[in-house]
RNA sequence: GCGCUUGUAGCUCAGCCGGAUAGAGCAUCUGCCUUCUAAGCAGAGGGUCAGGGGUUCGAGUCCCUUCAGGCGCGCCA
């Protein structure tokens, strides 16, 4: 990591402390201890590279102005041997520092000492972690909804993974319960209808409609023929979604992988109501005296562990709830050792959260291990327009219909854009643009021009050489340094990531990169007569490549050698 | 109705624990290619941070309230 930032950090920290001390001794500052301060990085660049707010703090508790207090300290404040050249006052009594060469040269060695491990930290000391994400309903196609997910929950594991976590990506297959009984209801009613004529047959109201179930039933048909016409309804229900379903998840995992998504685990929920964990759950609820009779169902006291109100575990005819099924899965997660897991989930489901976090608690676990992060809806968008259906099929867009349309690259760039707390546009022409307009080929555009500076040199027979940290101190444009500086915060911005959740700082770290190099580009050349400012900045070069493909691969998105 | 969530430039969005003159990108306008990729760079205009109150040295950020959008409130998942 560029463990140069945090050294800096701290040595700021304690440079001001002595400052603090020394004009304490001094008896220009009252003997009192100054209250907890900050280390920032100034939104105004003029203002310095770090800057701290220990002036303004402690004015009440030193009863001075806070600019009478930075002038103290500043005549107080020593240097020497630090990572920073020079310290200043300003506005209403910041105290300012601006880093040295020294600093910039360490960040550029240190990043091409560690290369495509740059980035990666032990902050998550090596806790386990579960990411459950997209987990789509079996009995049709992914939607919208899904893409966005998956892309988000596969970037927040990715990222969580750099930070040092154990990560274990799952997708819970809803293969049990109510849907699946309609799946086969809807499935019996196309079946039949091939061979008495649509008009014959109903299709109940709450049944699936899609194009696909017509599809199972003709497969269906195809191989059995009218061997199940007049079978046992519930046989010939069963028979079909034996088909159908694993049709859907084998669908589901081709689509995912092409979208490079690729799981740990497919939890079947099937497998809960066999191996009786489902059972037992509802028997510990039971136990804690949390469930009672109303009414032929079976009711949990979920108004009591956060919920809004109570809810049924087990319906009057027998079935158990999803909700049941899903404490049992989360119980499930939890005795697998997770100290930590994360489910990402439609917003739809905001109602689930409070009440699934406490029957954790409920069932005597810890239901603070249990993070959920909520994505709102994604609109897709073509020229300014809403777009509802895909137009070959009629019906709401799938993620396979996006795929067919928007490079993977595009897809999974543009959902991690946005942080998930926002309701999206996914502008589908702006996707597939290639120009200057799609962020996507702005980044990668950026990887490839330092891509071209090697080839082209490499022609000439100027070869990157190896550089020590003393040759780097000959980095000191502006421009040089505002890159670098961005290169040394990659680590913190993976870990601010994992802390909150929010893989879309990556891809916004990503476009600041590229927009960095892109300026270093075009005020300093890198092929020059100076062959050791070449020999620079060629290393420059090489470590924000290192930074950027590092950071792109945390997207799964391609860094092209040229476009 | 109750609960959750969002509201920042024409559009799409950043803004971390409360800090300096509220930032990007797109769009609009003006410049920059006989030298490493112009899919680029430089510059300009554009704001009642939804409205109103409060807390304090200081509020886009915290609290209250109004308005507007989204979602939830099933023996659905």
């Amino acid at each position: 990591m560029s463990k140069l930032v945090k050294q800096a950090e701290n040595q700021l920290k304690e440079i001001i402390i002595s400052a603090v001390n020394s004009a304490v001794a001094a008896g220009e500052l009252p003997d009192q201890p100054i209250p907890p301060f900050g280390i920032e990085i100034p939104a105004e660049r003029a203002h310095g590279d770090l800057s701290s707010n220990a002036a303004l703090v402690s004015a009440r508790a030193f009863r001075l102005p806070p600019r009478k207090i930075a002038d103290i300290l500043i005549n107080r404040i020593s240097l020497d041997g630090t990572l920073f050249e020079s310290a200043g006052v300003a506005g209403p009594g910041f105290l300012n520092f601006r880093l040295s060469p020294a600093f910039y040269a360490g960040v550029v060695s240190d990043i091409l000492e560690q290369g495509e491990n740059y980035g990666r930290s032990d902050f998550g000391k090596g806790r386990k972690v579960m990411v459950e994400f997209v987990s789509a309903n079996p009995t049709g196609p992914m939607h919208m909804g899904n893409a966005r997910g998956g892309a988000l929950g596969d970037c927040l594991a990715s990222v969580l993974e750099a930070a040092g976590y154990d990560v274990w990506r799952e997708f819970y297959v809803n293969d049990a319960g109510n849907q699946i009984e309609n799946f086969g209801i809807s499935l019996e009613a196309r079946y039949l209808q091939l061979f008495k004529g649509e008009d014959a047959v109903r299709l109940p109201d709450d049944a699936y409609h899609g194009e696909d179930i017509i599809e199972h039933a003709r497969g269906f048909a195809a191989i059995y023929g009218d061997k199940y016409l007049n079978a046992d309804p519930q046989e010939r229900r069963q028979a079909l979604i034996n088909y159908a379903l694993p049709l859907n998840i084998e669908k589901m995992r081709r689509d995912l992988k092409k979208y490079r998504i690729e799981y740990d685990c497919w939890f079947y929920e099937s497998a809960l109501h066999k191996n009786g964990e489902l059972d037992e759950t509802i028997r510990i609820l039971s136990e804690r005296g949390l469930t009672y009779q109303k009414e032929g169902a079976l009711w949990y006291r979920a108004s009591e562990y956060g919920g809004e109100k109570d809810e049924v575990l087990v319906r009057a005819n027998g079935n158990p709830t999803y909700f049941a099924a899903d404490i049992a899965y989360h119980r499930n997660k939890f005795a697998r050792g997770f100290d930590l897991c994360i489910n990402v989930w439609g917003t739809d489901h905001h109602g689930h959260v409070a009440r699934m976090k406490g029957a954790m608690d409920a069932i005597g676990l810890d239901g603070s291990k249990l993070e959920v992060v909520l994505i709102q809806l994604v609109r897709l968008m073509r020229g300014g327009e809403v777009v509802r259906m895909s137009k070959r099929t009629g019906k709401a867009i799938q993620l396979s219909d996006l795929l067919d349309e928007v490079p993977v690259d595009a897809a999974r760039f543009f959902f991690n854009q946005r942080e998930a707390s926002t309701q999206m546009d996914f502008d589908l022409e702006l996707a597939v643009e290639e120009s200057a307009q799609n962020p996507v080929y702005y980044v990668q555009y950026a990887h490839a021009r330092i891509c071209s500076i090697f080839r082209n040199l490499e022609t000439e027979g100027i070869a990157p050489k190896n550089v020590s940290a003393d040759d780097l101190l000959v980095l000191t444009h502006p421009d040089e340094k505002e890159l670098i500086r961005h290169l040394a915060g990659y680590t913190g911005e993976i870990i601010e990531a994992a802390k909150s959740f929010e893989p879309a700082r990556i891809t916004r770290y990503c476009l600041e990169l590229a927009s960095l190099f892109h300026k270093f580009y075009n005020s300093c050349r890198v092929k020059c007569e100076d062959e050791k400012l070449m020999a620079a900045r060629l290393a420059l070069c090489a470590a924000a490549r290192h930074t950027l493909r590092n950071a792109l691969a945390l997207l799964k998105i391609n860094a092209p050698e040229s476009m």
